[in-house]
RNA sequence: GCUCCGUUCGUCUAUCGGUUAGGACGCCAGGUUUUCAACCUGGAAAGAGGGGUUCGAUUCCCCUACGGAGUACCA
């Protein structure tokens, strides 16, 4: 059996959106793991609407995602000559032929034909012109559909669609000016790329049929379509800039891990039985066509965060400070300083369980991230009236002789709650605000064991002792 | 208008003619607890409507409704 080749092929004209991640993860998924090739090409002909800064953004968001493409990014635009010496093949075997009627003729047709209720597929009086009365005038080249018969696609995920070639029309497949038509590009780029498997939006499913005219015409071996459905927004309606169909660089920006993505993303139409939480090696063995369902699905943040905050909670500290790290850098916080850094190292493991995005892993992080006089926040403050204070001044002495050990630290606080009376909640809060100047930290104890003896002191004293000190 | 595609709990989905229609997220209640989160237990929650086919339909077929896509010298 031969390779599997896959490919994405976005146009430049905008920022990388959810849907396209999506069709962009499912392909190098499917490509992945089977041992292919997943190959990326721009499709920037439409030169108005194609832009350098776009084509960026769809690297950047991919690379983001992990989603690694094989060789090069082709430019479709660059390959015009060998699109246009294709159009001219199918022209010299007759498959194709030259129209010399202009914009205006067509769409005096249209006209008439709306008006009528026919067809409004423009037929072409040149189709079968005989040369000899050629003008001497642009003209545009249309693929010789043929008129009866029907058009069946076998498609991986709709099923066999089969499409009346009368409902066809001649596309263009040569614009006037002699610039090859999208519909021509993909299909020479396809083939000469290799790409053995087509998997893209529905919305080309219709396209598919007259693109089918191409690769029968060349006698090119058609690929394995599979045409997936598209993503809605919240709202069940189609996602557009209105409908939250963000950047995927927006997602990256609100702080979710590029491994919790592209889980949900896959998740998102493609299922594998009840499988909702899995690794991208999972996923590459698992994937295939046969998943994927036929009906569109809605973007549902709360499961994003639910799958993001289970994928937080199994990296490796390494990797997901690393993480935070790129993070902080796209959100616009500031570097984190040696101390910091290795304080948030030491933290994670009583940090990663609780946070489900890094902005909510930062914030639970405040403690180990503070470097000098502890601030704290409204909720904090009271938490140290003056009888707090009082509690503290009094239980600081006591940690000065203890050994920092998880469990001396338990005995002290817990002995120290018990003289005094009080619960150990009542203990708790007072010490949460002043190690962390907060209400809501992780464990008190795993707060004083991060932070070490000297910083925890340093910290109650200051709290105990007011603004004072 | 015409062509094509779709429709299971609020959401993502399982089911490949026979199930008390399962799971997950979210939600509600209870438990645990050192705040938050997590965790544990329980609960509410679905086959768009109508016809067929069949001993039996969520599942197969048709119609309707609703949603989506295509129908460009855009991609």
């Amino acid at each position: 059996m031969t390779q599997v080749v896959t490919r994405f092929a976005p146009s430049p004209t905008g920022y990388l959106h959810i849907g396209g991640a999506r069709t962009a993860l499912f392909n190098w998924l499917y490509a992945r793991g089977r041992g292919g090739k997943f190959l990326l090409r721009i499709e920037d002909t439409d030169r108005a609407r194609s832009t350098p800064e776009a084509t960026e953004a769809i690297l950047k968001g991919m690379d983001w995602l992990g989603l690694d493409h094989d060789g090069e990014a082709v430019s479709q635009f660059a390959r015009a000559d060998r699109h246009v010496e294709v159009a001219n093949e199918l022209l010299a075997k007759g498959a194709a032929y030259k129209c010399f009627s202009t914009q205006e003729d067509i769409e005096a047709f249209r006209e008439k034909a709306r008006a009528e209720g026919t067809s409004t597929h423009f037929q072409s009086p040149w189709r079968d012109a005989d040369p000899s009365t050629f003008p001497d005038a642009p003209f545009v080249v249309r693929l010789k559909t043929p008129q009866d018969g029907e058009t069946v696609i076998e498609d991986e995920v709709q099923g066999i669609v089969r499409i009346k070639n009368a409902n066809l029309d001649d596309m263009i497949l040569l614009r006037s000016d002699a610039t090859p038509v999208y519909m021509l590009a993909v299909v020479v780029d396809d083939h000469d790329m290799g790409v053995t498997h087509v998997i893209r939006g529905d919305d080309h499913l219709n396209n598919a049929a007259r693109q089918m005219g191409i690769y029968t015409a060349m006698g090119w071996d058609l690929p394995v379509y599979a045409h997936i459905p598209l993503i809605h927004g919240p709202d069940g309606k189609k996602l557009s800039k209105r409908h939250g169909a963000l950047g995927v660089e927006e997602y990256q920006a609100m702080g979710y891990p590029a491994a919790g993505m592209r889980n949900y993303l896959a998740r998102l139409g493609w299922s594998h039985g009840d499988d909702e939480f899995f690794t991208d090696d999972q996923a590459k063995e698992w994937f295939g066509t046969d998943g994927i369902g036929k009906s569109p699905a809605r973007f549902d943040f709360k499961k994003l965060e639910n799958i993001c905050g289970q994928h937080i909670a199994i990296t490796d500290d390494a990797a997901l400070l690393q993480e935070i790290v790129m993070y902080r850098a796209v959100a616009g916080l500031p570097d984190l300083t040696d101390v910091q850094s290795q304080r948030l190292n030491a933290a994670l493991y009583c940090l990663k369980d609780r946070a489900k995005t890094f902005p909510e892993l930062i914030e639970k992080a405040h403690f180990a991230l503070i470097e000098g006089a502890v601030v704290p926040d409204e909720k904090a403050a009271k938490n140290l009236d003056s009888v707090s204070r009082g509690i503290l001044s009094s239980l600081t002495p006591q940690l000065q002789n203890a050994s920092w050990s998880r469990d001396d630290l338990e005995t002290v606080l817990n002995r120290f709650a018990e003289e005094n009376g009080m619960k150990f909640g009542k203990l708790a809060g007072p010490l949460r605000a002043a190690l962390a100047g907060r209400a809501a930290t992780p464990s008190v104890f795993d707060m004083m064991l991060v932070l070490g003896k000297e910083t925890s002191l340093e910290r109650l004293t200051q709290a105990a002792t007011g603004g004072d000190s």
